[in-house]
DNA sequence: ATTGTCGGTTTATTATTTGAACCGATGGTT
DNA sequence: AACCATCGGTTCAAATAATAAACCGACAAT
């Protein structure tokens, strides 16, 4: 691994659940050298990447973030494109939505939408990383992207997260050709118990699946008309989103979203 | 510099202006070997941070940019906080009003808005860098930076920019020193003709200035009533942002902004 | 007073990065 | 169609930059 990976692999250590990391402990979790990320993250923070804070001395994710955020999304506005997409599809299935992207080869939620419809709702946090065997979102995306990725995933642990939590390599592979076959996925419980989820693939310009679009409820509230009902709204919503990302569906997808819908 | 210096000096290549850049280009600018350059940008990739897409194999920025920027906001809610505080100044002095943060030595833009009152307007763009010695908002900060890095700043070239640019540096220092007394700072057309505007520095939790809040407008229409109002405006909205970033006036600005307002 | 940890620094050793030349492919120009 | 420049990407010896371990003073808990 190049020095470069190094540092940016720091940067992937902050989390929500983590926002402040010192110096020793950054060093630890990152499995370096004290001095080697004392180097790395003085180059980060000199760029904004990271800045450190006052008593502690401790460093969280800088400033500089945000102005490449800007820039991006000034260029290619995924955020802001699919956010009115994704509160509207909370609003109209009255459950929580969240839309989660490919980023160096993990699903990371990047945003989420929850609906005023219930007052017991599943909670979701941005930035976390989706597994791609235990949610439907991950088994979305997953079924879209090339057979090699397919094969690097489900070669990984597949860690039994909950009861429902399917870690059969074989298994799995059928639910993605069902997937596949669909244009839909579902899970039921196999992230977290008592949630029952549905998610769609989207793509970006180029015809890849980029990312997915998932509506999470709690299953007591999955009836066969509200599965039809979120069916039939987030098949509409993702073809919206990959529509204002720029992108086109698959042929076979559309086809099938569209006899569903 | 170190390697992690050199890759993420590729990443502050792209601009708005020039949002696409090839190998070779990247290279070219940035001033590294092309086999150099290559290995960079394919380990910034493998993060996301750029991004390569289709036909000519150009680069831009990636998604993982998105994800950061929303992990940062989520602990430091630096643009979203200024948000709303940004647009009701624009509308009360129906003017243009701009954010702008150091970031790495520089003051970059990073959010506008904009008033309805007037057809002609100042237009902005976020992500860019404004210089310290041509606008108010680069006075207004540089002023209430530490020594050294003023006279860092000093001592590098100053572009003029328009005839009224001023490129003095003894001109400047006595411009910073009476940006310190008036906690307020002012230009007219120094860094578009034109363009006259009033700005404020603006604090983060540990007092240190790390920003800037400015109103441009036609400098036609800055009559002396016109800069009374924003100089009241602009003072509470500073004094908003910078409370609502955790932030404290030093008290000596903040005695003069009540003075004033 | 002891002990452990913190952020940060120093050093020789080591491994990584670098630059120039070289691919095959692409696309204008003549 | 032959040519030429340039593209993204690759190779490999030479050189530079990164590394690990020990160390420092400061601080906190024991």
């Amino acid at each position: 691994m190049g020095t470069v990976s190094k540092a940016l692999e720091l940067l992937n250590l902050f989390t929500r659940a983590r926002p402040l990391i010192g110096l020793s402990d950054l060093a630890r979790l990152a499995g370096v050298n004290k001095a080697t990320c004392y180097r790395l993250v003085t180059e980060l923070a000199e760029f904004g990447l990271v800045e450190q804070i006052g008593a502690g001395r401790e460093y969280r994710l800088g400033p500089a973030v945000l102005r490449l955020a800007v820039l991006r999304e000034a260029q290619v506005p995924m955020r802001d494109a699919a956010m009115p997409v994704l509160q509207a599809l909370a609003q109209a299935t009255g459950e929580t939505a969240h839309l989660s992207i490919l980023i160096g080869g993990a699903l990371r939620t990047l945003a989420h939408a929850y609906a005023a419809a219930h007052v017991t709702k599943v909670t979701m946090e941005d930035a976390e990383v989706l597994p791609f065997h235990a949610t439907s979102s991950g088994l979305a995306v997953l079924a879209f992207q090339p057979e090699a990725f397919q094969a690097g995933v489900l070669a990984a642990p597949l860690p039994r997260l909950t009861a429902a939590t399917e870690t059969d390599v074989a298994a799995l592979r059928a639910r993605l050709m069902q997937v596949q076959a669909s244009g839909i996925a579902e899970s039921a419980g196999s992230y977290e118990s008592d949630v029952s989820s549905m998610a769609v693939p989207l793509f970006d310009a180029r015809g890849q699946c980029c990312g997915g679009l998932s509506v999470a409820a709690l299953s007591s509230r999955m009836t066969p008309a509200q599965r039809d009902l979120i069916r039939s709204e987030i098949t509409r919503a993702g073809t919206e989103i990959t529509t204002s990302w720029g992108g086109t569906l698959p042929p076979a997808i559309a086809t099938l979203w569209r006899a569903r819908a």
